[in-house]
RNA sequence: CGAGUAAAUUGGGCAGUUGCGCUGUGUUUUACAGUGAGGAAAGUCCGGGCAUCAUACAGCAGGGUAACGGCUAACAGCCGCCGAGGGCGACCUUAGGGAAAGUGCAUAGAAAUAUACCGCCGGAUUUAUUUCGGUAAGGGUGGAAUGGCGAGGUAAGAGCUCACCGGCGUUGCAGAGAUGUAACGGCCAAGCAAACCCUAUCCGAUGCAACGUCAGCAGAAGUUGCCAGCUGGGCAGAUACUUCAAAAGACGGCUUCAGGUGCGCGGUAACGCGCAUCGCAGAUAGAUAAUUGCCUUAAACGACAGAACCCGGCUUACAGAUUUACUCGCUUU
RNA sequence: GGCGACAUAGCCAAGUGGUAAGGCGUGGGUCUGCAAAACCCUGAUCCCCAGUUCAAGUCUGGGUGUCGCCU
């Protein structure tokens, strides 16, 4: 399995903002866009609105630990800006893996 | 049993399954093995290593430190000890050199190293005022007013004299020293130096986004630049350097060391020496997630909190638990 | 990750250790038949906690927050 490939630069994550899709939820929220790469592309964004280094990093696991359970599943080439909020980091991986099932069936990423 | 003082430790452990980073082995895209956050990783407040600045040298400026002895690579750290202050006590706090080199200290007050406003006393003049001198007991001002209090003394007073206390100096003794103590001397020296300042001593600047190698690169303007706040001295110089614009990668630096643990020896201690043993993160948008079982436990889901070149300290944050030493009070024997 | 700067009234801000200047704005008043302009009055936990000092906005130490720079 390769390793997943990230977001890195500034200008994606505001072509996402502006363009993408968004779909949202109390723990999480999720903008979409498809791309031409030929890969999906994942980027995460946890501010310091949430809390401190701990818990930041704590969500940015939770979520990476989500996408990689779901991200056999996805049919197509997306890119993909996961937003941690407040409550992100009092859930566990396998409650968000759920949330973000439905968001991906919302979006219609995932042909069900 | 109660109240307290000081110091130290811990921040659950073991195993399994799926998954992630790094290293090694096989191998060539998947296996196997090992390993994977802290006591503060935090704040970036001190000190050092390391690296660069073509030479890093000197002086000035600027900044740090400040009883004494030791430890240390070094330090504003630590240990011991002295003085001062606090506590019945165990013990705690302490930026703790110099105000007999100089400047400054609002307002009030007569006067803030300097005096005489009201007073008190004496002389002269004059006849109810003026002037000269003595004095620092009393008044008032202030944070602070010539060491405090009592007795003697005097025209009135005053360390003028004496006793006690406080401070200073000299000499002797004890100590490694700060200092302590005894005798003697004379009251001359008030406070503030985290106000300027003086003395002693230390400090070149910049920080791994330093710096090196490779790859890449496109130009335009300028002429002195380098070591920096200033000066001296020195070095390089068109194949150089500066500014603007553009481009932004890969590898090294990078983790084996002032390392950890145990034992022994020296030292009051900080710490040092010797022997044995262990290998213990190294990412580069940045790796630890999910779940199950057992054990210890009062409980373990629980606090504060995430390495980014590395060490020694300091400071700040911290649920709960444990241990040791000591003090005071009460009760019983 | 590293280096630095700042915090004073609602806003902009000055400030040698000794009563915290000023401007805009708010509220009240004077003036006017009514307004505007003008004039007068009005208001501060000097970011927080300790220390030095007779006395801290200022000096020293610690904390909090905001902003800037690097390649």
């Amino acid at each position: 399995m390769k390793r997943t490939v990230t977001l890195k630069n500034n200008y994606e994550f505001h072509r996402l903002y502006g363009k993408g899709k968004s779909f949202k939820t109390p723990a999480l929220v999720l903008y979409v866009m498809k791309n031409r790469v030929g890969i999906c592309r994942v980027g995460i964004t946890t501010s310091k609105k949430i809390g401190n280094a701990v818990e930041r990093s704590r969500c940015r696991r939770v979520i990476r630990a989500a996408y990689r359970e779901l991200e056999p599943k996805i049919t197509g080439n997306f890119d993909f800006v996961f937003v941690a909020r407040s409550k992100t980091k009092y859930v566990k991986s396998t409650d968000l893996e759920k949330t973000m099932f439905d968001l991906f069936c919302q979006a219609g990423v995932i042909s069900v």
